[in-house]
DNA sequence: TTGAAACCTGAACCATGTTTCAAGTTATGT
DNA sequence: ACATAACTTGAAACATGGTTCAGGTTTCAA
């Protein structure tokens, strides 16, 4: 009895101890989850790396899926005030927002390599949050959009399809340049550049362009 | 003894029942890795699906991971074929080049989703294949834009990180409108456009851009 | 101080599904 | 026809690791 749905945390700890228990085995999850991916991943040794015991770990999540699940959300919010941070802190044209937004993304990934490989596992084990994730991170963008051509700096009939376009370029240049990569600012430089070229003139020579 | 490594597939068949035979397991676990994922997915459920042996899929493949990575060889393979024959079918200046290439995987991710997810779960099963797959895609769109420079359609300072910006965006519209999309044409047509637009004048304003 | 709730422990349980194997069947070349 | 290699079969061995549980310890409010 008492039975706890597997697909659902149990309620959050009372005590200030319960706390720093769930922490420590959150953080211990990061870690394994990245190095070793979902499914080669191991409760013992997620609890291992916490310094807890085994059975401890059902105290606060109801199963391997549970953890992984809170772990997405928390750390999609993770990136999402990383880059919002970045943004606030001058003002800028909308088109040097993006290139700020990217190259925050970019120094994002490049530090947390394995925040990225999880939220990519999302399609796999938790598609709800996968699919959340990057619904919002494009709602963001296209905010952005339409604030920049109420201000006429952009074009007025960008949609959400310009705000999926271009969230692919960002993901794509920090697979290949923040994570591939050799890690060097020079990498991310050079994405940088190639993107916000394409965003302000495209990639059609500029006398020959209709 | 006579141990197969298992992450090596044994040697090929030698008679044409063989032939045969690994095949309806290919076609079997394409769907099964599909419609459930990798670590989902059983061989005892592609064996069934493909009306064979449960031990028989030892005769063809070493192991699980093996015959997955055959699959998405195979896959990536069939992806760049398919776009190859749409753009060989007629002479195209550079953007629409770029614009058929995009309409050519949006229609081939809508009639094959499954393998678009099987190619994005190889990320964490045969990382090696993964990155393959990108790798030689962005080679093929890199060999396009360089064209496009030579014969003075496109800018000359294109390179590598323009080549994976762009398929990035194909990527996310084909995911978006292809495969969550509700699978009618109107989306595709919209993806194309906005990945269109951006590649020939980007995002600003035509008067207000330096 | 004390009782109850929260929390901790780790060995054992158990479900799942991959892999092996020994024996039978079909194809092929001489 | 015959010998041999290729192929097929499915039950059973086996490994792995998620999950449970019964009994101990810590915390905290009354």
């Amino acid at each position: 009895m008492a039975r706890t749905d597997p697909d659902i945390s149990p309620a959050p700890p009372a005590t200030e101890r319960g706390r720093r228990t769930r922490r420590k085995l959150l953080d211990a999850a990061t870690i394994e989850f990245g190095e070793r991916g979902f499914h080669e991943a191991s409760i013992a040794s997620i609890t291992r790396r916490a310094g807890v015991a085994l059975g401890s770990f059902y105290t606060y999540f109801g199963s391997k899926e549970a953890i992984f699940r809170d772990l997405v959300r928390d750390l999609s919010e993770g990136v999402r005030q990383a880059a919002a941070q970045s943004l606030a802190e001058r003002e800028l044209d909308a088109l040097s927002t993006e290139r700020a937004a990217l190259g925050a993304f970019l120094a994002f990934a490049r530090e947390h390599k394995e925040i990225y490989r999880i939220i990519d596992e999302a399609e796999f084990v938790d598609p709800e949050s996968y699919r959340m994730h990057y619904e919002k991170t494009a709602e963001r963008i296209l905010g952005r959009l339409r604030a920049g051509a109420a201000s006429d700096q952009l074009r007025g009939d960008l949609d959400e399809a310009h705000a999926w376009a271009i969230m692919g370029m960002n993901v794509f240049l920090g697979l290949r340049y923040a994570v591939w990569g050799n890690g060097d600012g020079d990498d991310s430089e050079r994405a940088s550049q190639a993107a916000a070229t394409i965003l302000s003139e495209g990639i059609g020579r500029r006398d020959a362009a209709g």
